[in-house]
DNA sequence: ATGCCTTAAAGGTTAAGA
């Protein structure tokens, strides 16, 4: 089973992108975040089309999320609970049965970026990351395979930076956000890139002063596992290449193999 | 360089992103 995450920056500004990169890649489950539309504006179509069931949890204009499956929902959820007054689309989750009798978890979020650190904005993401870990928490008790990807908006290490220094202080890159970073990994979750290479990866280049050309990237999209989903990784690919397609997202995808297989997958 | 590009929604510009 192949499960993806990828901040597109808008669906209807990256549609043909995304249906380039489905027909390529062949993803079973893909989380994308920053669709930037209304539920009812989605183009349900293009996917429904191509085999996938969709499921949505957007909002107008900015965030936004959605999941793409080839196996059906057996459950959908959405929204981060902890936060009566947070409206924003930042999280859906989808369970999936597997041919082996069990079930696979994907969450899909888009973290918060937090920036700048002086207004509302980075004690939103901070909070935001405390009742992360709640979800998590409670997430690890099941003892299920569980996948929790998406655009985490934080770098985890210097080594996952072209440039560390110029980074350290930004809302993704700074210790109040590490610590929270760290605390949620260290429940017990395995960064799925980390588990399966040592070599520099980016997710992330600017749209501007040339990043793409001078590969100034960071790694902000992730997919974490529980030790149940760890135990079924196989490998993990970074789909550089899309960023150098015409109109680019300034993301692209992360992909990891699973040995599991979907339930009644919907034919293509 | 606290936005050099890109997006959305408006509306002839502004807010937001990382």
């Amino acid at each position: 089973m192949r499960i993806a995450t990828w901040n597109i920056n808008g669906i209807n500004a990256r549609l043909p992108a995304v249906l380039t990169w489905l027909d390529e890649a062949k993803p079973d489950i893909v989380g994308l975040q920053e669709i930037k539309c209304l539920d009812e504006n989605f183009p349900r179509e293009e996917f429904e089309s191509r085999g996938y069931n969709l499921e949505t949890h957007g909002q107008k204009s900015w965030n936004g999320v959605a999941l793409l499956s080839k196996i059906p929902f057996d459950e959908v959820h959405r929204g981060l609970a902890g936060d009566e007054e947070d409206l924003q689309s930042r999280l859906i989750e989808g369970v999936f049965s597997t041919e082996d009798g069990g079930i696979v978890r994907v969450c899909n979020i888009y973290l918060p970026n937090g920036n700048p650190v002086d207004t509302e904005k980075f004690p939103y993401k901070l909070g935001w990351m405390d009742r992360l870990y709640n979800f998590v928490e409670e997430r690890l008790a099941l003892e299920e395979p569980f996948v929790l990807m998406g655009d985490f908006n934080l770098i985890p290490t210097g080594y996952d930076c072209h440039d560390p220094k110029a980074w350290w202080g930004d809302a993704l890159f700074r210790p109040e956000s590490l610590e929270k970073w760290r605390r949620i990994m260290n429940l017990g979750m395995t960064d799925a890139l980390r588990a399966t290479t040592d070599e520099q990866a980016f997710t992330f280049w600017d749209f501007q002063a040339g990043a793409w050309r001078r590969n100034a990237g960071i790694r902000i999209d992730h997919l974490l596992l529980s030790p149940q989903a760890a135990d079924r990784l196989k490998a993990v690919k970074v789909h550089k290449d899309t960023r150098g397609w015409d109109k680019p997202s300034d993301h692209v995808p992360v992909e990891g193999d699973f040995a599991l297989v979907g339930l009644s997958q919907k034919a293509a």
